[in-house]
DNA sequence: CATGAATGAGTGTTCATTCAT
DNA sequence: AATGAATGAACACTCATTCAT
């Protein structure tokens, strides 16, 4: 694969889609994109081969991204709880802060033209909790369910949460902390 | 009197448009749905103003159905959990044996063109739950948190776990309970 | 031809298409017309058998209307001059009175699909007017040119005149006059 | 630099839809535009935004031209009488040798989209000749009435002409005159 | 490599007219 | 005769993608 000669602005393309898509919907159109990254219409196809690529590897950075900031900071020892907690809080905080960002991802998540390779390298963005949610349920009421199904479950419990924070910024925090109580109680 | 409006042609349309909304998503043309109803090109907009309009309406058709579907045969008395289990069987065998109409239902959910009235009497379809909800959680560890919040959490536990009954249908009925287990400890 | 049922009818949607062509061109859908006329869409093809035939149809009776307008109360005897004025005074002040008629007409009148036998019919209804302009000129400047190029000029100038008394209907009078005599020092 | 927008095609365009409304009339679909013009269908839409535009744009452009044709050659000196003839002959024989347009120019100017602005630049096209016309009324009978309406009525007086020497070829030359001595005894 | 004009299939919607009731 | 639902060809306009410059 050449890689293309400016990672600049293949990156200037990423932000722009993120805010068009954030704002838009995946209905944005590619010209929509290029003019926010201040860049000529066609140029966009040098860089993404289609809108569905762009997708694609919109949806990848973005979930990367987020992984990396739930992850930051991470001791490596301490008890599972603690460990666990922290890596909520970042991760619903990155949310809240990066609202343009999580909305795309969200946009992102329920795309058609995601592949299955995407959706699968997406889901391995997340393999560090994986591990740790799997030591936390060992001893706990879910030992015999499929990762997949908890990773999911708690999935799905962070979106609400994010939700719930961005509505109701006041009290985020203790909407964060009242989250990772219910899975807590779910899992451990 | 001129033929009257047609309930059946109405119903054509609207079990048309899940099929297609389900199978590709909220950008099905109008003319995809017209064909699969069988019916003509501008015939669709004598039942439905806009495509926007039929969105909304299917949007909240399909969320009565299953509002319906996960109450059939409740009990008025019994116990606060074999109530909310048979609901929780209901609403999630409802959704498997009728994955157009879910699929269609989860695009329709993030769909930018429904109105807030459209949302808002989506989820009154869904008030009797919220009501047993309330009494399950009442002496629980979420007494406090914002019954909005509360739905939201079991509407996205429910989600995943019809997606993984979806998935996995030889383990199904395991993953119901398993889905109700984890709500229970959450909550109740 | 059978004569429809009811007259009544006919002229309401004859009124209705007055107001409707006046103001929203002619463009204007058949739909348009028959709801203004307080029928059911189809009903009027049943007093006209196109839309084409309606404006058709329409233009005639209007340019009779306003013929019989101009014509009111005109004297036998009289000298040319005065039996002239009073005609254009008519005229023009049909014009001003009655403009959702006038604004129809004008529409009408570049509208493409006028028949030929339409705009001759037209041309008679103002057969009066025609003989007395003939008198008119006979001595005057124009005696050899062709009687229809009159008839246009004369009209034209009507024409300016009534959207001038129109614009400016505080002076309206004063503009009649105007017009009045640029014709007569054209044609007398 | 990629292909620049050519003003050869802006030119097929415009040329393209004087011919198309000329003879189907404003309701001339763009499609029919863009395929005379040589063009695909939504190419035309890159040099004009909207058909409205396309429409304004070539009513001035016509109306510009006409007005260039008028007072070709004209001498800065010589008599009023002279002046105006030369311009009047100018003028209507344009119109005749160049129908297409002239029929456009006349569906344009009833055309409801025409911009108000549009309107006042295509009057101001005519500005030399108004003010001859106001040197020749100067101590005509004419000398108290608006400008407007002195402009409104050689207009319409010239169309008549137009349209005759256009049915009647054969003696164009005599209704020139006679149309332009109808004006001269109007006016001065 | 960058540009933006060119393409033409596709979109939601309208509308004159027909016809079952 | 009256109704208004049904029809399907148009319509103006959009857009992902290509390609001449």
């Amino acid at each position: 694969m050449p890689r293309p000669k400016s990672d600049e602005k293949r990156s200037a393309i990423i932000a722009a889609a993120t805010r068009v898509v954030s704002a838009e919907g995946l209905g944005a159109s590619t010209a929509s994109i290029a003019k926010e990254a201040g860049i000529a219409n066609g140029s966009l196809f040098t860089y993404f081969e289609t809108k569905t690529d762009l997708l694609n590897q919109l949806y990848l950075e973005l979930k990367i991204e987020m992984a990396a900031a739930a992850m930051r900071g991470l001791a490596e020892s301490g008890d599972l709880h603690d460990q666990f907690f922290q890596i909520w809080r970042n991760w619903t905080s990155w949310a809240v802060s990066h609202s343009e960002k999580r909305q795309a991802l969200a946009q992102l998540s329920v795309c058609d033209e995601l592949t299955s390779e995407t959706r699968l390298a997406g889901h391995r963005t997340m393999a560090a909790i994986a591990e740790l949610l799997e030591r936390i349920r060992r001893n706990g009421p879910m030992n015999e369910t499929p990762m997949a199904f908890l990773m999911t479950l708690m999935n799905s419990v962070a979106e609400s949460t994010m939700d719930f924070m961005r509505q109701d910024p006041r009290r985020a925090k203790q909407h964060c902390r009242t989250g990772f109580e219910a899975v807590w109680r779910m899992v451990a």
